[in-house]
DNA sequence: CATGAATGAGTATTCATTCAT
DNA sequence: TATGAATGAATACTCATTCAT
């Protein structure tokens, strides 16, 4: 009643509600659409499965493909936040990338769904859209970037370019939580983090074997 | 010419044109499912493209289904053969273990049209099939598995599990293929190879940094 | 009108109109599977000939095939009903089977595109269905039989198998109808229930000759 | 050797062999068409089943249409024959009507599948041809209807039209050979063909019932 | 004569989207 | 606002027929 007063009669327009309905919009379809597939999935079984008429899914997202757009972005901010959430108390830098690293795997644990949106965004969309992911990744590369410099400036990290690192690692845990949910890989995160961390950081080479060597190198 | 005679008159069936044949269409189907996706595909457009009839593809392939599947299977071995190509003359095993890096990269650098072909097949076939990635992965894993083991006894790798190594190397290239062709990044094969030998070979710390450190730690 | 109140608001669901939407598909899909055959119908023609979207029919009728065999299937209740008027009324057993005969080659007289559908249905669905048509005269027979089973006790009837005789009745008011339709016979119904019901009430030996005379014999 | 003479090389043309081999193909498609339906026939499948090219059977019939209205025609010169040589022989007029009704059912009984080719020709062609089955009727019923003016002129059947008595005779025929394979009906043939005489000769009534009655008469 | 590889016309069904109620 | 009835575009696959060998 004490809701923004409306003038005459009508329905007050509650942003809240709206709100809320989206989400249970977004949370309904992301699991469907990872379940079965953008293009087998059939709007009205979404509608269904949240007792409403499909009509009422239109009011809120004008089409499939925005509704699907909309499930992949809400996946990717969740993402980002949990990362953030995971690595902003953390003193040391080298324990933050660690975290960060594990804070991806733990995401991607609990929501195995995203990365089939991920691989149906792809397929569907190659040529009208650049993957949801990798925007999210780009806008947030430049503050781990900032972190890794200062390691080098610091005598902590290797000599090498940063971008060579930032790239392993985030191919290699993208790598990873594919490879976890297409071939039923069944190491926990937690564990699957150690192993990514310890061989990221310290190679697979033997102190001896860490000299010059180049690709290729037959000395 | 010569060919077996026909028990009566006829039509002599020629298997080594059926061959040709065979590899004409997958070629064609290959690159056009990769070019607009699987669904995306009417299959009088491949026909097109080879200038027959819709029909003569389905003389060949069943079905648009096994038709996609075979394009994916040739193309697996394709990479399964450039592979031990690359590798079975190279005398040392840690530049085998480069060698076939490299010839990994390089293939998907030349083919990236098969990154198209694996996602399409996941996003349209989860459900019906393990990908034919994974199945080829899962073959070819041994031989590499042995390599390490020799390796890590002769004390030229480090005493850690050799299933962590090969898991990192191996999602640290599927996660780099994907995202050289989902984000467009320019590297060469060359340099993305030797950067990710060097990461995975020797780490990203400095020596000074390479103790007892275990995730989470913050001494 | 005052339609049962929806649990929100919305389109109501007015069963009335569903009955009167079937009938009419059903109306329009039996004439024009019985005038161009099974196969060679296009929904897409029943459709335009209702003015209504393809999508219409089969929101109503979930395939072709669903919707044949419903009209099919509303043409035998119609017989049904026509050929129960018909007779219930009627006080003399006799009287009634011959109003009977009447009835039936009036209703296939005024719904010649009924024989058109049995055999559409026979032609087609050999394999996956009874004969809707033998499904009802099943259903029928019985009380028949009992009216028979009577004037064989009164000594109306001759002392035969009362079977023999609701075979050979129906038989010929089965081949009558096909043979009308097929070979495009021009007496009228009135008249042609009559000539049966002469023949099959009295046969077409002169007294005479109805001895004991078998199949076969020579005396 | 000897058969026609030809001048230079080549084949020989055996008409002989020609005729052989056409027969064959009639009778694998009668069985095929019959088994499966017209429509649901590839011609691949009657083929193969004599073990020859597709091609060929196109040498011998020029289309899937011609091929299976031979085959209805084969089916129905044979039951032709096979009445003309069951009734020449007898001598007595009703037996001779009796032994034909016998031997239509006879023939019906063995052939099975020219009921299911009948059907078939009526659901496919309806519109392009006048059934096979009423051609040849129509050809056959003149001698038929020439014997029964002259048991009627002799005083041996009742004085009604004989084309009233051709009728209900030929429906009932028709109807019951339907009904036997579209029902199942069991009977065996001669069984059937005795209780359809009976009936046909004798009708249903009683004697004291076969006074002055008219289709719906109550007196 | 016989063959079978090649062809391409023809069709049922689904489902995103609209809009009257 | 919410609904769901109506719509029609879009698409894989079969198989009769042809004709080069």
């Amino acid at each position: 009643m004490n809701v923004a007063a409306n003038k005459k009669g009508g329905h007050p327009r509650d942003p809240q509600l709206t709100n809320r309905r989206s989400e249970q919009i977004l949370a309904a379809a992301s699991s469907i659409f990872a379940a079965v597939g953008y293009r087998q999935t059939d709007v009205q079984v979404i509608a269904d499965s949240l007792e409403v008429g499909k009509g009422t899914i239109y009011r809120y997202f004008s089409s499939k493909e925005k509704l699907f757009l909309a499930s992949v972005d809400r996946g990717m901010r969740q993402l980002q936040e949990r990362i953030r959430e995971a690595t902003e108390a953390v003193e040391d830098p080298l324990d933050q990338i660690a975290a960060g690293i594990r804070a991806y795997l733990e995401f991607f644990d609990q929501h195995g769904e995203m990365i089939e949106l991920l691989i149906q965004e792809r397929a569907e969309f190659k040529d009208r859209k650049k993957p949801t992911y990798f925007e999210y990744k780009e806008s947030n590369i430049e503050r781990w970037r900032g972190l890794y410099d200062k390691l080098v400036e610091q005598g902590r990290l290797r000599a090498v370019p940063v971008d060579r690192m930032l790239d392993v690692i985030s191919d290699t845990l993208y790598g990873a939580v594919f490879t976890d949910v297409f071939a039923g890989r069944q190491k926990s995160f937690e564990v699957q983090a150690e192993d990514i961390v310890d061989i990221v950081f310290r190679g697979i080479l033997k102190e001896s074997e860490r000299g010059e060597r180049h690709l290729g190198d037959d000395a």
